[in-house]
DNA sequence: GTTGAAAATAACTCAGA
DNA sequence: TCTGAGTTATTTTCAAC
């Protein structure tokens, strides 16, 4: 990971679907060094794939939630049970597996609220090992689509 | 958005960079027209961009962290000030604004412990607006990359 | 909307620096 | 490791359906 790879990094995660020429421009290196840079970069495992941004609106989603999850007891069949099914459901955008307070955040996007309402009772509820949870409605959300590279820990 | 389009939509959420010979192979449809139907979506904001997944480590982000936070008085000013304060923050990949017990949501990303310790001190304890904050630590993530349509609500 | 074929661009390979 | 030219493949346009 030197300068080089970390502006193509950058510029890959800010438009995925620039042509490699336009990259090599971008970076005043020949195209044919661009593509050899971008191989070696998903070679090892530093860029795992591209992904297209989805108005959630669109695909029927208008609400967003966040569910903090307790669950018991605190072992490793029910934490990787628990993670399995709430991955597996078609609301759950993302499972986050904590330490702390919470044992598990889950981020989900929904029809409408009927819908959370249902998805939390129907879903959620029935699930044994949890014993409480908090739902936070996202009312808005920036993301940092180009998050940069950080100077190595010392 | 009607079944083709949704297609579409799902095969550039799991891989944005193939090519649209390849995405129109296989809908069985002509190039010219999946190209047609990329670009109406496009201008229509269904799509709202491509981007690279990296993969932290490269990124020297080997530890992250949810942070929930509490402001005071939760008027619009202090809501949107904090909201670009942090949104602006480099360790910050994401910020929700939400309803219900906590405020904020900020999904955190940086070197290491020390890192955090020095973010959350540094950082979010010099402004006068948090009444309070808890962090819990991410230990894993799993995420959806390609969430489907769901029925539109009756 | 959709298509197929032509023209414009880009990707990819590889020998040499 | 990088480069540039040649080959292969794709994108893009557009007239017709």
């Amino acid at each position: 990971m030197d300068e080089l790879d970390s502006a193509i990094v950058r510029l890959l995660q800010t438009d995925a679907r620039q042509s490699n020429r336009e990259l090599a421009r971008q970076l005043g290196i020949a195209p044919s060094t661009c593509l050899e840079r971008v191989r070696a970069l998903t070679r090892r495992g530093v860029i795992r794939g591209y992904h297209a941004d989805i108005d959630p609106a669109a695909l029927n989603r208008g609400v967003q939630a966040l569910v903090s999850v307790q669950v018991r007891p605190l072992s490793r069949v029910v934490i990787d049970g628990f993670k399995t099914f709430a991955s597996g459901l078609p609301e759950v955008l993302h499972v986050f597996v904590l330490s702390g307070g919470d044992d598990f955040l889950l981020h989900v996007a929904v029809q409408d609220l009927d819908h959370l309402h249902a998805f939390l009772t129907d879903r959620l509820s029935k699930r044994g090992e949890i014993t409480g949870f908090r739902t936070s409605l996202i009312f808005q959300q920036v993301s940092d689509t180009a998050p940069v590279r950080l100077p190595a820990p010392d």
